[in-house]
DNA sequence: ATCCAGGTTCGGG
DNA sequence: CCCGAACATGGA
């Protein structure tokens, strides 16, 4: 058992609440104040129970035991999860001049981004959830995971990681049809997989470079347009200037915020966000927020 | 039935 | 550079 301080700004109900919504989410389970997660590391599965006390995150193991090296990557993987590192004091200096984020960051106070912080999830992911509407999204990954993914089970209860590239390069054309896969998203899973397993691509290489640099390196995937780039380097890298302005979600909730009759254009977008410089991820997170019911 | 979903690529004006 | 079509499915 291990434990994770929490910075003095953590939103437990907001993150719950964002948790939540993934109601079809398959790499998580979420009850009360604990959340289950199967880890996979270097081919040794781990079952973790996390609980969110007051100050703490406390980390049980339910199945395998950890070396010291895995609970090293287990809590790293969670304190970027819940972007624990980042001073959202900050942020909130950006959003106070900006009336609508002034009055998100007061609602949803403390709220972090939750973060999907592996890289080829992350990647696969947005591939996924390109033009279809999130529940069916949550659907294809369910197939997928599901096909390919480690799992184990505990009280009676399946839980399962993300596959591995190699393993999802295993499955047939067939298969991925079955799971109601377009062709197109196909070929975009199996190019992302490739970089994967030939080691073309790394998270540390693209935290090296500066966001402009970052998402051009993304760009330059096919499948990875600037949509998917901006929910990448938002979602996986940390990068706090993502800007998905051709998000339907972001528009959606402007539109809302703003007492808008239709969804903003393109024009009216960049007039909107132009005052965003430096924490325009967290806005977005924090308009994302402001969808659920 | 029609339109829209957390888009991207490709070909054409 | 901008525009429309194709891609697959499901819910409103």
């Amino acid at each position: 058992m291990i434990k994770i301080r929490l910075p003095e700004l953590f939103n437990k109900t907001e993150t719950f609440r964002y948790l939540n919504r993934g109601k079809e989410e398959i790499l998580f389970r979420v009850s009360g104040n604990r959340v289950r997660k199967l880890f996979k590391i270097e081919n040794k599965l781990l079952l973790t129970q996390l609980t969110f006390e007051n100050q703490n995150i406390k980390i049980d193991f339910l199945q395998g035991i950890p070396s010291s090296h895995h609970l090293k990557l287990i809590e790293n993987h969670i304190v970027e999860w819940f972007d624990l590192n980042t001073d959202l004091s900050k942020i909130y200096d950006g959003f106070r001049p900006v009336e609508i984020l002034y009055n998100l960051a007061h609602t949803y106070h403390g709220l972090r981004i939750i973060k999907v912080p592996d890289l080829y999830e992350a990647l696969c992911w947005s591939i996924i959830g390109q033009q279809i509407n999130l529940s069916f999204a949550y659907q294809c990954k369910r197939n997928l995971v599901a096909e390919a993914g480690a799992y184990c089970t505990y009280e009676s209860e399946t839980f399962y990681s993300f596959p591995s590239p190699e393993d999802v390069l295993e499955i047939s054309d067939d298969t991925f049809r079955r799971m109601k896969f377009s062709s197109q998203k196909v070929k975009y899973i199996r190019i992302v997989s490739q970089l994967f397993t030939e080691k073309k691509i790394s998270k540390e290489q693209l935290l090296y470079m500066d966001y402009q640099k970052a998402k051009q390196t993304l760009k330059q995937i096919k499948g990875i347009g600037e949509w998917s780039a901006n929910y990448v380097l938002m979602r996986c890298l940390g990068y706090k200037q993502a800007l998905p302005l051709a998000d339907v979600g972001l528009q959606n909730a402007l539109k809302n915020q703003l007492n808008l009759a239709n969804k903003p254009g393109k024009e009216e977008l960049l007039l909107i966000t132009e005052n965003w410089k430096g924490f325009e991820s967290y806005a977005t997170f924090y308009l994302w927020q402001s969808l659920l019911v």
